[in-house]
Order: C-alpha cells, then sequence, then structure tokens
RNA sequence: GGACAGGUGGGUGAGUGGUUAAAGCCAACAGACUGUAAAUCUGUCCCUCCUUGCGAGGUACGAAGGUUCGAAUCCUUCCCUGUCCA
C-alpha cells in the first residue's frame, strides 16, 4: 500500500519530485509537513488546513498524545485521524525529539528512555517496541523509529555511542514493525529509520549503511538544528542522501527556515518539517517572499499594506499590516490563526514552486533565483 | 468649613533614615525561536559623558523650607486628589 513513485530528477542538483501513496492519500514531494505535535496545528483549524491550505500530510507526536489524552483513547475513538477530523496522512515523531528537548526530563538506557511527564511528572518507559504499538494505535501513516536526538556539540565518542543505540533501537523497532504487522496483515503503515551521528561524517555514513538493510519504506535524516551552525546541517544531509536508496522518500526532521527549503530538496531531500512557520507565527513573525515582517515593530503601526503583496493567501487578501499589528498587540487569539494559516501557506508555496520547477527541469534556475534574493 | 486617607519614574504599585536611579506588573521599543514543556522567552526602558564598567557626573519620589554625616522615607508650611460629615 504505502508506496513511493519517483517522477524526476534534478540531473544538475539531484533534487527530485515524486508521489508519497498512502492510506490517506497522496502526497506530493518535494513535500513540507506542518507540525500538528498535539492533535491540531496550533492556530488553525483542519478545514482550513484541508481547504485553504490544502496540506497533504502533517505531523503528530508519539510522546506528547500518549500522554494526553492516550494512544489507547485514540485508538478507541477510530484512531488519530477520525479523532481529530483530518482524512489525510499523517506522521507522528517517535519521541525521539523530546529525548533532546526534555533532556532535564529523561534518561536514556540501553533498553529505551525514561521519562518523567512534564504535566504530572509520571514516569513513563519508552521502548523501540513501545512506540512502534502507540503509533500502530495512532493509525499514523508514516511512523518513526525510537532514536535518540542527540543535542550539539558531542564529542566523537559520545555520539558513537548514542548513533551505536538510536541504530540498536531501530533494528529492534523494525523486528517488532514486521512481527506486529504481518500479524495484522496489513501493510497500511510505513515505518522510518533515522540516520544520526552528530556532525560526524563517518558515524552519519556509518549509520545510514547500517540502516540500508532494513529496506525500510522510507529514511529519515536526524539529529540536525539542534544549534549547529546552519553549514553543517546541510553538510551531513548532503552527505547522506547519496548513501539511501534513490526509489525511498528521504525525509530531514526539523527544518528549516525558507531560504533552506530550496537548499534541502538540491540535496535530495524530499520530505520536511518544522516549527518554525506555526511557532514564528504565533510570535508575530511573517514569513513573506520579501524577507521578515515582524509585526510588532512600530513601523506597521499604520501600514495598510498586506503582508505580503504577492501572497494569496487568507490573511493576506484581507488584512493590512496595521492590524493584524493590532491583533498581536491586543493579544488576540485570531491573530494566531491569520498568521499560521500565512506562514503555513509560505512554506507550501515554497515548496509547490519547487515541484514544478523539477519537473519542468528547471529547479538550477529555480535555485540560483532563490540563493541570489537571500544574497540580498 | 471640618474629619480621615493619600500624592513615587509613561501607567499601576512596592519601598517608610543609608546595601534605592528606586522591586514587581503593565505599556512602549527591540531581539530570539528550526522532528513544539512556546498565544513562549530574552534584552532595553530619567539625562549626559567616556577608558562601555556591577564606570563617572547630573537630575528625580506634589512644592518650598528644615532636621541629619546621609531623606522618597522624619519635621514645618503650602498646593492638589479621594471618601465621609456639615
Amino acid at each position: 500500500m504505502f508506496r513511493f513513485e519517483l517522477q524526476a530528477t534534478c540531473p544538475e542538483t539531484g533534487a527530485r519530485a515524486g508521489i508519497l501513496h498512502t492510506a490517506h492519500g497522496d502526497v506530493e514531494t518535494p513535500v513540507f509537513m506542518p507540525v500538528g505535535t498535539q492533535g491540531t496545528v496550533k492556530g488553525i483549524l483542519a478545514r482550513d488546513l484541508l481547504n485553504d491550505l490544502d496540506a497533504k500530510i502533517i505531523l503528530g507526536n508519539t510522546y506528547h498524545l500518549f500522554l494526553r489524552p492516550g494512544h489507547e483513547a485514540i485508538r478507541k475513538l477510530g484512531g488519530l485521524h477520525k479523532f481529530m477530523n483530518w482524512p489525510r496522512a499523517i506522521l507522528t515523531d517517535s519521541g525521539g525529539f523530546q529525548v533532546f528537548s526534555l533532556d532535564t526530563l529523561r534518561k536514556v538506557t540501553e533498553e529505551g528512555v525514561l521519562f518523567r511527564s512534564h504535566l504530572n511528572g509520571d514516569p513513563h518507559f519508552f521502548t523501540p517496541e513501545s512506540t512502534v504499538d502507540v503509533q500502530l494505535a495512532l493509525d499514523s501513516d508514516i511512523m518513526m523509529v525510537l532514536d535518540e536526538c542527540l543535542a550539539y556539540p558531542a564529542s566523537h565518542e559520545a555520539a558513537r555511542v548514542s548513533t551505536e543505540r538510536t541504530l540498536r533501537w531501530a533494528r529492534a523497532g523494525y523486528d517488532h514493525y514486521r512481527r506486529v504487522s504481518s500479524a495484522n496483515g496489513d501493510g497500511e503503515h510505513a515505518l522510518f529509520p533515522i540516520v544520526q551521528g552528530s556532525m560526524y561524517p563517518d558515524l552519519r555514513r556509518h549509520c545510514a549503511e547500517e540502516l540500508l538493510p532494513l529496506d525500510a519504506e522510507g529514511y529519515a535524516i536526524g539529529g540536525l538544528s539542534v544549534g549547529e551552525p546552519r553549514a553543517l546541517s546541510l553538510e551531513m544531509a548532503e552527505l547522506t542522501t547519496p548513501l539511501l536508496p534513490t526509489d525511498r522518500p528521504r525525509y530531514v526532521m526539523g527544518v528549516g527556515m525558507p531560504d533552506e527549503l530550496p537548499e534541502y530538496v538540491a540535496r535530495g531531500v524530499d520530505m520536511m518539517d518544522c516549527v518554525l512557520p506555526s511557532r514564528n507565527a504565533r510570535n508575530g513573525y511573517f514569513f513573506t517572499s520579501q524577507g521578515r515582517v515582524v509585526i510588532k515593530q512600530a513601523q506597521y503601526k499604520e501600514d495598510p499594506s498586506p503582508v505580503d503583496e504577492t501572497c494569496p493567501c487568507y490573511t493576506c487578501r484581507n488584512f493590512s499590516r496595521a492590524y493584524l499589528r493590532h491583533l498581536f498587540l491586543a493579544g488576540e487569539m485570531t491573530f494566531s490563526t491569520l498568521a499560521t494559516l500565512h506562514n503555513l501557506r509560505r512554506y507550501l508555496d515554497i515548496m509547490g514552486q519547487m515541484r514544478e520547477a523539477i519537473l519542468v527541469g528547471e529547479f538550477p534556475t529555480f535555485l540560483r533565483a532563490q540563493r541570489a534574493a537571500t544574497l540580498t
């Protein structure tokens, strides 16, 4: 059922266009996946996500949904799609990122991760197997294997030990997944392992090579954007993608700024996700075709123009910067909705433009234009 | 006219002799944010100067005077505000 169809590859850069066929619809790649950690993309309705933004796939989070409302509750309610009324594809992160972000609330052992709930302090033990079970209960289309997302910087030795553990977890998760899914007779779900290795090329290569025998439906590159310089993140992605099978989607987790998206795509990346468009929206930061617009700045107090003159989104077609600034300063929740709608539209439009460019063989031109625009 | 209460930096509001250029909150101004513990967090927020430092001066707690080594803090007079009584 789950299948990746590669449609075109840019001969000059290696950028790819394809289609991810999932049990909940097709996803055209390269794709940016809005983050909906707790069963909602913060600030916007499923209706707008579907009709207005026309997103084809979004993220959910295993750790957060496990804690609240609980994966069993969601299973009983018909799975995450039905629960949140999202008919299209969902990718769920395993909780590996929480190993990084909740570093004061967890303890990593060989068997898994002991989390102390950030909600009430309850201890919960996540294993490579249990996270697959939880994600199956959520009925996630693309599940992620439990990994250790390591903070930067890390010593080579620490990174080596961590990468080996991530590899063992990937194998354990996959073994479990294979057992469970053959028993269920379902091929609807996909499980992606994650290439780690901190910023060490040898570890990245080793990790990627060791994951190949899993013959996974897709491969992720994780552990980026954890505090390292941008150039390093790109370098790690660049050296990893050529090691991955061309007929499987590559997913770089947790990136990036708008100007970084083309850079990843140019390195053969098919899927990305990031909280930036949604979180920054709530913090008053708009991404536009002309750069950033920090709406709280005094210069927009009486600015009647839209946030982005060329943007076709609902927010830009209907509201002025002055009005949006007012909503932000007044703390009105409508602001978050309008801002998130715009920022996600911006991200999805960038991805759509890239896909078109790749399909018609003009991606190199697109990339050059993007780079030139970023420099000014 | 009388009795109380009170006048603090853009706003609120602590402080009731020295560690106070004066807490906290708000507003204002700027910054951060990258598989979401985020509708969050950080910085600046009297003026001037420089060797940019837990730097040096100057002004400042209604007004004027006084006590004191030292006052936003104590005393005197005046002005103003609120509540109540006539």
